[in-house]
DNA sequence: GACAAATCTTTCCACTGGCAAGATTGAGGA
DNA sequence: TCCTCAATCTTGCCAGTGGAAAGATTTGTC
């Protein structure tokens, strides 16, 4: 029942869904700089103010569409961890890979993801979104010490490090400052090679003196 | 004559700078999501078309502060590395904190600054500007080795892997994903735990296998 | 079947960026 | 000196945007 749409004019049926389903493809046509509620809302073929009674106002449609993106980021980093060699180093990696993943395949949703800030709520949707998303890379790395997820004295720095380091990388790839191959992001070559370029990048050590 | 203002009430003198420093102060009052040329415009008092005239259009005018944008971040890096021990990884480790310094003093600049995609053009002043600050690193870099930027065989790559690991550290830490003292983010304090945190994470290994 | 709540529309307002046309000023040449 | 011309800034206008308020329509519940 995925596209339980009612056929009556007045109730869409399932309007929040495709709002934000629409605001996701206007996000992607249009960048969020020029993203527009009353063109979504056209877009879904309902009044401009219809997204309001779901969302509040933009901040809050702007929310919704955020704690989808870190779904979508926390579906991106599980489906490369199945497909990855079955060690913990290499499920850790096929996770970074997933993270860019999700950072290529819709950049504007991916900036706008963590463009907002965490915010003081800690019981919101979008909270326990970025939670989940977390502790997934958590739970990678905590493999790699066969331990519990943050059970390990050092394991908290060593999620951040990961974390810290596929971020940037998604970052300044998306805005153009790392060279890889442009013409098509999402193309398996492409894939490939920020695949390779992340592994190389990611053991990088700077002996310190 | 830094401050070449003519009396005059129609000609400013210096409309320009004047319209880049309201635009730097909006942002970091407001933030990027509800900048205003208008109102920009207007805390210059001059009418809301003025601005076009010198930077074309929005964009334009963003993209000027970009550029500004990177030549503060340069400044920031060089500070810190001025004020660093004098050792090449002292000096490389001095960069990342003005890299931080920078991130935190104006974070909506900070955003705006590489939310901006690098575009194709190779000779615009914005691209010429980001060209420096990552000169600067390779040369932080490239001291590490003793040779000229980029010429030592993996150097490119060092760079980068610098790069994105001061970058993720920012972007995470200005969304409030990285745990950091908040409450004044250019303390002293806050400052000193912040570089902490960089150093640590900066060498964090994750052995393959 | 009636009432209340949820959902969506219509109408309005303030604000925004950009275009076009005009006003003001400064610079350079006769 | 005066006059023209380009640069700079203003005014007036328009379409587009988000939100508030009030009304219309449907659904759920007793």
């Amino acid at each position: 029942m995925t596209g339980a749409t009612k056929a009556s004019s007045y109730h869409h049926g399932d309007l929040r869904r495709a709002i934000l389903d629409a605001g996701e493809a206007e996000l992607t046509e249009r960048g969020l700089a020029s993203f527009s509620l009353r063109r979504v809302a056209a877009r879904v073929g309902v009044s401009h103010t219809a997204p309001s009674h779901h969302f509040g106002d933009t901040a809050g449609m702007i929310a919704a569409l955020a704690e989808r993106g870190f779904g979508r980021l926390l579906a991106c980093m599980e489906a490369r961890q199945a497909s990855a060699a079955d060690t913990p180093y290499e499920r850790l990696m096929g996770s970074g890979m997933g993270y860019l993943d999700f950072a290529f395949a819709n950049p504007a949703l991916f900036r706008l993801v963590f463009g907002l800030p965490k915010g003081p709520s800690p019981h919101s949707d979008l909270h326990r979104a970025s939670e989940a998303a977390f502790m997934h890379l958590a739970g990678a790395v905590a493999d790699l010490h066969g331990s519990a997820p943050l059970a390990h004295p050092c394991a908290q720095e060593e999620v951040l490090a990961c974390w810290t380091r596929v971020h940037g990388l998604a970052e300044l790839a998306l805005s153009g400052y790392i060279p890889l191959p442009s013409d098509d992001p999402n193309s398996p070559e492409a894939r490939a090679e920020r695949d390779a370029l992340f592994r190389r990048l990611f053991e990088v050590h700077l002996l310190p003196r």
